[in-house]
DNA sequence: ACCTGAACACCGTTCAAGT
DNA sequence: ACCTGAACACCGTTCAAGT
């Protein structure tokens, strides 16, 4: 029904690069990355592929407008009132929940450091770590290191297997790797043997949230 | 020359996985992710594609086994007698210089948390966490903390453009993004355009070291 | 056991032709 | 100006047929 209204629309109003990308994130985030061809999308819109290319440069083009989309709203979002250390932390769930909630992000962000969206993150980021009382010097390298690290952190969660961040399909898949783990060589992994108890109950959010604040730790230590 | 040489060998002793691998590590490292093929990877090996799969699962198990080999290569080379955090800095150095030598790597260890070399780095940085004094409660939210903001340093790195390290191309693509940022709107990007300068004559492997020593100190205040 | 290479079911991108 | 959809130049993977 909404699809049949949206055709509607589109053949009066014609395509707009705004609703291919709407198109393309809804796409993705279904089905993942690899389902998002020009054919797919095409037929999603019902229109034919070279239609896209009207609006739109390349497939990665698409990606950087869809990242740039929905990091936008994760970084307008984030509360100016709190201090600098918790609009921080507010960025970097928002960044981790938008990860998780869209984890083609991930790739993405990770391809080009000059896209718009991670130009978005940097600025967001680097006002607040400028704002926590970084010294001058320290300010690009300390930016830098907090915006990948955020991202690194966020981007291996994603890439943990998505989904289901609670109900029993999560327990039995980490109790499944949590076993692998006890159940290496001593001599070839100790630590992993070790921790292999603390990973099978641990929460994905809470430990992102553990490694931002032990981060924040560090670019402290630079005033 | 060698070339002939190899061949001449697989035709009496047969393919081997890590011949083809080592093969497809050549491709990567010249031409790219893209180039990797396998009808190129086939082609460099004399014989068909279909004879890599007698070897090897898929595509995604040739890029695993190559992460695997170069990542044990670094792991392996870290000194034992150093201290626990000037060990996590050679490490951290290690995987920054591999890489930065095959920029394809990011990519691929960003994958799979559960391949064998993501294990290693694991491994090998979550042994030295411990060592630092961490304790027990916390050790698997440092270490996995550490590793994803390693790789998520020495990744972004890689996707800035790869080859050129110094020499005036760098210079010049540095000077450009600088000049760009510059010109940014005030009201968007204050923080952006009182760093631009900063950033344009920065070295990547300082920075990065820069970023790990940050991330470091918040390891030490966990103690 | 191991290799060959054609065949299958796809891709992103281009472009003449339409409206 | 914008859309259509066939065509081009590719992919990873499979598998009957060979040795």
């Amino acid at each position: 029904m909404a699809i049949k209204t949206q055709r509607a629309a589109r053949r009066t109003e014609g395509l707009s690069k705004a609703q291919i990308v709407e198109a393309a994130i809804a796409i993705l985030d279904a089905q993942g990355d690899g389902a998002l061809t020009f054919r797919a999308l095409a037929a999603a819109l019902s229109t034919g592929s070279g239609a896209i290319y009207w609006h739109l440069a390349s497939r990665d083009d698409l990606l950087a407008a869809a990242a740039d989309g929905i990091v936008a709203e994760v970084v307008d979002a984030v509360g100016e009132g709190a201090s600098a250390r918790e609009a921080l932390r507010a960025l970097a769930l928002g960044l981790f929940d938008a990860i998780d909630a869209h984890p083609w992000l991930a790739a993405q962000l990770s391809r080009s450091p000059w896209q718009p969206a991670s130009l978005r993150i940097f600025e967001g980021v680097g006002a607040r770590v400028q704002a926590m009382g970084t010294p001058q010097a320290a300010l690009f390298n300390a930016a830098s290191a907090l915006v990948s690290a955020i991202l690194g952190m966020a981007g291996q969660n994603a890439a943990n297997g998505a989904a289901p961040h609670a109900g029993p399909d999560r327990a039995a898949a980490l109790g499944e790797v949590a076993d692998q783990w006890a159940r290496l060589d001593p001599a070839q992994h100790p630590f992993l043997r070790r921790i292999a108890d603390q990973m099978r109950g641990h929460d994905d959010r809470e430990q992102f949230l553990a490694g931002v604040d032990m981060i924040l730790a560090g670019v402290a230590t630079l005033r």
